[in-house]
DNA sequence: CATATAAAGGATAAAAATGTCTTTTAATCT
DNA sequence: AGATTAAAAGACATTTTTATCCTTTATATG
């Protein structure tokens, strides 16, 4: 479906969001343990996004990782495009160059509006979205 | 979305399934050109599929691959399963443990009916389905 | 300014996915 | 039976993804 970096991704930023503000930062080995996440990996990951404004970054004393007020307003399909690229999930199921609305390959066509809904879902909603969802108790997150 | 063999997997059943039959088989390699897909790796990729039946094959002379009317029969997320395993698709999308329909995470919740007729659409359509789609210029194969 | 802190960056390492090549087995045909 | 055909199987090579470690750069604080 998605990569496994890219899942780390949406995990770490999503803590994030939920533990972090501008004023209480949070370093990468911290959110390494509770997300299950292998530490020097994740950090790699975060330079990711921190590098494509993603997630806001300090270094020092003090230093960490959080959220900025912009970063909480990016769609969920934004961190997947940065870390798996964009045709990962858009593209046609079975990486057709001439596959498109009018000329559907098979699976496109299978898939239909549901595949497409999908993705619509994903660059709709933004890490906000769900965390409010979170707090709403509508869905969990079990780290 | 699924992975580069499961493509390989899906393209060449379905050229099976428009150009073979029991009594007019088609070699690995045969298939390998028009489909553009590496001969020595799709054999791997077909002996796989045969060894679950989900293509038919024959040794020797006048031997090679072809699908059987059962064969056809087949839901299109069987051929996936037998390449990718049973998770890839149907699993939460940040492969938490704890994640199902009572305890959403925020990413299935987010999906929600989309990934589930996603999911369905495979499960419930046939090669033989795509087959006719195709047959009635409801979608196109570019191989 | 010196020191400590923490992210950024670079160099490797390990594992998994993808791809190739050679040998073996099963079937057909003369 | 012997020869030929074609899939099955096994061994190996390459590439990509995932993961770790070490050094460098930026920032804060005494």
């Amino acid at each position: 479906m998605i990569s496994n970096s890219s899942k780390y991704a949406v995990k770490a930023v999503l803590y994030l969001a939920l533990n972090s503000s501008e004023s209480h930062k949070i370093l990468a080995k911290d959110i390494s343990s509770p997300t299950n996440i292998p530490k020097a990996y994740l950090a790699k990951v975060l330079q990711e996004l921190s590098r494509h404004n993603i997630v806001s970054s300090v270094k020092g004393p003090g230093g960490g990782f959080y959220l900025s007020e912009d970063n909480k307003k990016i769609p969920i399909m934004k961190i997947i495009h940065v870390i798996d690229g964009d045709n990962r999930l858009t593209s046609c199921m079975l990486s057709l160059q001439e596959c498109d609305e009018e000329n559907p390959c098979p699976m496109h066509d299978l898939v239909g509006n549901t595949k497409v809904n999908f993705v619509k879902n994903l660059e709709q909603n933004t890490v906000e979205d769900l965390v409010e969802d979170i707090r709403e108790g509508k869905s969990f997150l079990p780290l």
